[in-house]
DNA sequence: CAGCGCTGGTTGCGCGAACAATCACTCTTG
DNA sequence: CAAGAGTGATTGTTCGCGCAACCAGCGCTG
């Protein structure tokens, strides 16, 4: 089955499975370890770190619910709970938007600020030491490229056809 | 590290974001639109399927609890509670083992075999159109060394040193 | 400006998974 | 062969998440 095309058949090629598989497992891995970094350095998941971050770059510091539900992968409801715990951790705090009242902000505090410095640090060196130092400059890109062809496609709905 | 040398700094490259971001949504989206396809198609969720398809190419169509549990990128309990669900169903039911007394196989029964034939199909279809028609060969056999190279690494406790 | 659909956000609920403790059994070792 | 260390699997508990239902406020329409 050397070049893979008649084999669309019951099971995947060794390349394919290599390229799939690896996907999967790479990932497990990954979010595992950089998560529990996070956690054993700062205190906090992983999920939390990437709220910070969004904040930390967003003007003003604030994002609405919304767009950083949709920007960390998260459900409305699940954000809604992490920012609960954030804002009891004094991370964060939740604001209420003027120019419409059923919206809110999430701020980041200069407490998350600090944190956020710090679990940067942790989380940079964590991917580059367990992802980025393994691909190579031309392989990033090539790794960008197929990633936006995924998600160009995956974002229309579902098999459609065929 | 060519051009990226300097910037081992608080940030990513948009190079390395691309990379690295893009990995993490591809995944997402990728897993969330095959898990529901086969909830969808076949009323059993992604991690059942992998179960179905490793017993079914096991020999004697059956595999340890813990050699499942790695396979499947799942803890101890929560393959126990797994195996709990699908042995309701059906899909697979539990076996001693005659030489040591401790362990248990699982192992999948002819209802089991029946859906993942027709579960098999769809989950195939679906990688391919989401995930592989995306992706060349020659650009799978690289995802595949890049993944051997991040996981090798990683498989190896923690950031650590050399 | 009253009525009504729509949107942003929060809550009730159930599920799936991990961790830690536990049980059952095996394998040493004296 | 009895005692203790080690291993395979299960159970108790907790947690994070998504879905569906919900409430509040917006904005269109007549």
């Amino acid at each position: 089955m050397a070049t893979t095309s008649a084999s669309k058949s019951s099971s995947l090629s060794a390349r394919e499975l290599r390229a799939w598989r690896g996907m999967l497992r790479a990932h497990a891995a990954l979010t595992k370890a950089l998560d529990a970094d996070l956690e054993a350095q700062h205190g906090i998941p992983l999920t939390s770190y990437e709220v910070l971050l969004l904040l930390a770059d967003a003007p003003d510091h604030r994002m609405r619910m919304s767009d950083l539900a949709d920007a960390v992968l998260l459900s409305r409801s699940g954000l809604t709970r992490l920012v609960d715990r954030m804002a009891r951790d004094g991370l964060l705090e939740r604001e209420t938007c003027d120019s419409d009242a059923r919206g809110a902000y999430a701020r980041i505090t200069p407490a998350g600020l600090t944190l956020l410095a710090a679990a940067r640090r942790t989380h940079l060196a964590g991917v580059r030491a367990r992802f980025l130092d393994h691909v190579a400059a031309d392989e990033q890109d090539l790794l960008g490229s197929c990633w936006e062809r995924v998600l160009g496609d995956s974002a229309e709905d579902g098999v459609a056809c065929g």
